[in-house]
DNA sequence: TAGAAATATCGCAAATTATAGATATGCATT
DNA sequence: AATGCATATCTATAATTTGCGATATTTCTA
């Protein structure tokens, strides 16, 4: 079946470039890689509330030891270039990687660049 | 035989991002993909050299439109990030892609973040 | 309904990047 | 050796990004 992913464009490919031009951003997204592993709680909330692999802003916080409203800062910017998803759940806010995004870009910079 | 490449690290990787995050270096490098279409003369000249496929600094400035200092300087940019090699030949100096480094970055994309 | 906790947004100073003009350097020609 | 190109480097200013504390917003709970 294999659905076709629609190609980003070259500015959507500039946003994403800009999200990953900054170590501490990287390293979110390194760190969802393996949520499991990476923290210890919550697993089960997420996937009970069908957004699986999802950890929230605080414990992303602790992690990478910067400050709240940088690490909210962050967040918005790896959502915005589409490399995250997020979910609010009360008065938590999960983040998880968007793979598909992953895809397209690998797939970008292997076409049209 | 397939010579494994040594990949790129996260220090590396930013370095790139950080040059790709600009839509005039994109621009250069989709350029430089096809050089004979893109720049017309000169071809022969690199091949010769063996360097086929380089492409001087003033005839990229005229394709995009900018300063030559600018331009001097974003090819700089891409040499030091790995995206580009240059050879300097008399008294021009030619710029390619560095394919290489471009599969670098695909594998680092799938594999690293 | 008054706190408390989690997150987002605002406003700011410091650092970095963008871009260009001016100048320097290297090479070729006379 | 003087001049003319091609390119690189220097210097400066404007624009953007970084990262934080302060504040606002949302949601939960007593």
């Amino acid at each position: 079946m294999n659905q076709e992913l629609t190609p980003i464009d070259d500015e959507q490919a500039i946003e994403i470039f800009k999200a990953l031009s900054n170590q501490t951003r990287v390293s979110i997204l390194q760190m969802l890689k393996d949520p499991e592993n990476n923290f210890s709680s919550q697993a089960h909330v997420t996937k009970d509330e069908g957004f699986e692999g999802g950890i929230c802003v605080s414990d992303i916080r602790s992690k990478i030891g910067i400050s709240q409203s940088t690490t909210s800062q962050y967040l918005t910017i790896l959502l915005q270039s589409g490399l995250v998803e997020m979910k609010r759940i009360g008065q938590w806010t999960y983040y998880r990687r968007n793979e598909e995004t992953m895809k397209k870009l690998e797939k970008y910079i292997g076409l049209k660049i």
